[in-house]
DNA sequence: GAATTGACGTTCT
DNA sequence: AAGAACGCCAATT
């Protein structure tokens, strides 16, 4: 491990948070955590793989599963979204805009 | 150290 | 609205 996976964490915090069944974005994450790139994001995540990080929460601005391709397998990332209850059709998810969450939104109470 | 790549996003055309 | 180009920062080669 080296010093800079400090920011690793920040991202893996915050992406435990994202609640079943909401979905969050790279930019939003980059932003709140001030990372300066949203890239940033998307790296941090592809070491969270073999962590209990539900990675598959976040996808791009669009709304698509860009990062499908780096899991374990191509259909799980739409598989655990789907046994959450976000729809996904064409590796893109349905009313996304619905879905979405804001990490300054994840603790109200 | 330079060049290339990558789970992105914004700006220009 | 859709496509191309640029910017961003880290990691790899």
């Amino acid at each position: 491990m080296k010093p800079k996976d400090n920011y690793y964490e920040l991202v893996f915090e915050l992406t435990r948070r994202i609640p079943s069944g909401r979905v969050s974005t790279y930019g939003a994450i980059a932003d709140y955590l001030s990372l300066g790139s949203a890239r940033m994001v998307g790296w941090a995540l592809n070491n969270s793989m073999g962590q209990d990080i539900p990675a598959h929460r976040v996808v791009n601005r669009k709304g698509e599963l860009s990062g499908r391709n780096s899991f374990a397998h191509p259909d799980l990332m739409q598989q655990r979204l789907e046994k959450e209850g976000v729809k996904v059709e064409d590796n893109k998810i349905v009313d996304f805009k619905t879905h979405f969450w804001h990490p300054e939104e994840y603790d109200e109470g």
